[in-house]
DNA sequence: GCCGTTTTCGGCCCGACTGTTTTCAGTCG
């Protein structure tokens, strides 16, 4: 996707720029990178429909920054950071890794000492070099030892599923402890957004430093970046910071406000702030010297002229203006889903049999759950053929008779062959209660392609639900492109939902498609892809994706109860 | 470099922590 390689340019010109002191310029750059990394529609395409002008139509983008867009679509490079480069030829990506070196700093190194990567910058530390420069000390320099190392580590955002339970577990650690008050998760951990760098916990403690000290000492963490009576940064060995800021009872609200962001949607709000003449910070919402809110969010935001903003929607992208106007969303509750509908068991590549899985999903406080092996040519999977498909409704049919408090639904996750058509005969399909249909093979499909693929699939009458419908899997694929305004208005036709995958693997659909697709009238479901059972509470992340992506009950049609639920289908 | 219900010029969100400084610059979120 063109946005994010332009987001990535701008951002590191942006860097440049700072090393040039050039520091609003480079806030403007910075501020359009982060425009684009959020951004839905492709710049490539805007350009294409409406060229240089329509470029200008993006948020913060003026006559010199299009140019540059439109010099990276046509040439693939932008000659401005070239000459940047030129002026300061250092690696600033990678140097800039290391905690504690900023834009200045590494300018600094390159003057005195000719550092020009983390190769040159670890040699120099070793030496002694680097501590005896204006600005830095000895400190400093086994700071930039230890960091160099944990750089690479740090090179990736962790799936919100890897960090979430760890960090639930320190929460709990600390609220164990005798000296805290309130304490709540802040950052973008806190918006549920689909990846996380770093964990933000905020506490109200009368006794600081103890709670720190604790803190920093809690198992698993391996280096102690910071601290301090307000704030202290840790690293943990699985390879994220965890920041904790002890706050005010009074500013509880305030500082949660504050370090929940994200830094778009707050500069947004303190904008709002300054011009009714208030000044919001951390602290509280101020007229003048006085505190007029800040012990709970919801004052703050109250405080400012807007509704509550409930986190996931924080990312400056219409929810203030939403709120403003009093047309937030109702977003879809975490107890809202009535039953998981994409389970696999032991029929082909789960781990449970049928009986046990519904005892689970009935323990998980669901009502129906559907059981949807793989059939068709997935070998890989044991997926079912015909002949086998028949067999487990029958076993499905017993289970249910035996079974109470909850309902089994017969269906399959069904091969899309490359050519749209479904791997199932459609007479069996037509015996079963729901149909998934996934794609499997062939992922390098271009978009036309792939997007004629699922259309095809979807005007099969049997076909209910396309499973995980970008097919991108983390750190492994990055999922195939589709042309969204023809899905959605297929799906809506076809009466076909999409999923909303809940796998942390997975998360797929996103955010913005989510969006786009509640907009488009087309219905969606949350699943977990239940494969053991301990994936079933994986729903919680399936349901942030949907409470991103603006989702109340009413687009997910697995919140509602069985016979209204197959209704739809109908 | 961008932007405009005070503005086409003159602003641009705001504060803590660190290391080094001996009052502050740089970094970070």
């Amino acid at each position: 996707m063109l946005n994010q390689e332009l987001a990535q340019i701008l951002s590191l010109m942006a860097d440049y720029l700072d090393m040039d002191e050039a520091f609003f310029e480079s806030r403007a750059y910075s501020k359009v990178a982060r425009v684009l990394e959020s951004m839905e529609q492709d710049v490539g395409v805007i350009y294409q429909k409406g060229g240089i002008k329509a470029i200008k139509q993006i948020q913060g983008v003026g006559q010199g920054i299009a140019y540059k867009i439109e010099e990276y679509i046509k040439t693939g490079r932008v000659s401005r950071l070239g000459q940047l480069k030129k002026k300061c030829p250092v690696d600033l990506e990678n140097l800039s890794r290391v905690e504690g070196l900023g834009p200045r700093k590494i300018k600094i190194l390159y003057k005195k000492l000719k550092i020009k990567n983390l190769k040159d910058l670890g040699k120099a530390a070793k030496a002694g070099k680097v501590a005896l420069l204006d600005g830095f000390g000895s400190q400093s320099e086994q700071n930039i030892l230890g960091a160099i190392k944990f750089v690479k580590a740090s090179n990736e955002r962790f799936p919100i599923g890897e960090i979430l339970p760890l960090v639930r577990e320190i929460i709990k650690e600390l609220e164990d402890l005798p000296l805290g008050g309130q304490i709540s998760l802040a950052g973008s951990l806190r918006r549920m957004k689909e990846t996380i760098k770093d964990a933000d916990i905020l506490i109200t403690s009368n006794k600081p430093e103890q709670v720190m000290e604790h803190f920093v000492k809690i198992k698993g963490v391996v280096k102690i970046w910071a601290q301090g009576k307000t704030k202290s940064s840790v690293r943990f060995k699985k390879g994220f910071d965890c920041d904790l800021r002890v706050v005010k009872k009074k500013s509880f609200g305030a500082a949660l406000q504050y370090f929940t962001g994200s830094k778009d949607h707050n500069i947004s709000t303190r904008k709002i702030a300054k011009k009714k003449g208030l000044k919001l910070n951390e602290y509280g919402v101020y007229k003048g010297d006085r505190q007029i809110a800040g012990k709970t969010e919801k004052q703050v935001y109250q405080a400012i002229g807007l509704p509550y903003i409930e986190p996931e929607l924080r990312t400056n992208s219409g929810e203030i203006e939403a709120g403003l106007n009093n047309q937030l969303p109702k977003l879809i509750g975490y107890d809202d889903i009535k039953g998981d509908v994409h389970c696999h068991t032991n029929w082909s590549d789960g781990r449970e049999s049928i009986k046990s899985l519904a005892r689970a999903a009935k323990k998980f406080g669901y009502q129906y759950l559907a059981i949807t092996d793989h059939a068709g040519f997935l070998k890989i999977a044991h997926a079912l053929d015909e002949k086998q498909l028949i067999k487990q409704m029958s076993q499905i049919d017993k289970v249910n008779q035996k079974l109470s408090g909850i309902k089994l639904i017969k269906g399959a996750e069904v091969d899309i062959r490359p050519d749209g058509s479904l791997a199932i005969e459609d007479k069996v399909l037509a015996q079963l209660g729901l149909v998934i249909g996934a794609v499997h093979s062939m992922f390098k499909m271009n978009r036309k392609d792939m997007t004629q693929r699922l259309i095809k699939a979807m005007n099969n009458p049997n076909l209910n639900i396309v499973a995980h419908p970008t097919g991108r899997v983390f750190r492994k694929r990055q999922g195939y492109q589709l042309d969204w305004p023809i899905i959605f208005k297929a799906a809506k036709k076809t009466r076909t939902a999409l999923e909303i995958n809940a796998h942390t693997t997975r998360l797929d659909l996103k955010d913005i498609h989510i969006r786009q697709a509640i907009e488009s009238g087309v219905k969606l479901v949350i699943s977990a892809d239940v494969h053991p059972i301990s994936y079933l509470s994986m729903v919680e992340y399936g349901i942030a994706q949907a409470r991103r992506g603006w989702a109340e009950s009413k687009d997910i049609l697995n919140t509602r109860p069985l016979k209204s639920f197959l209704k739809y289908f109908e």
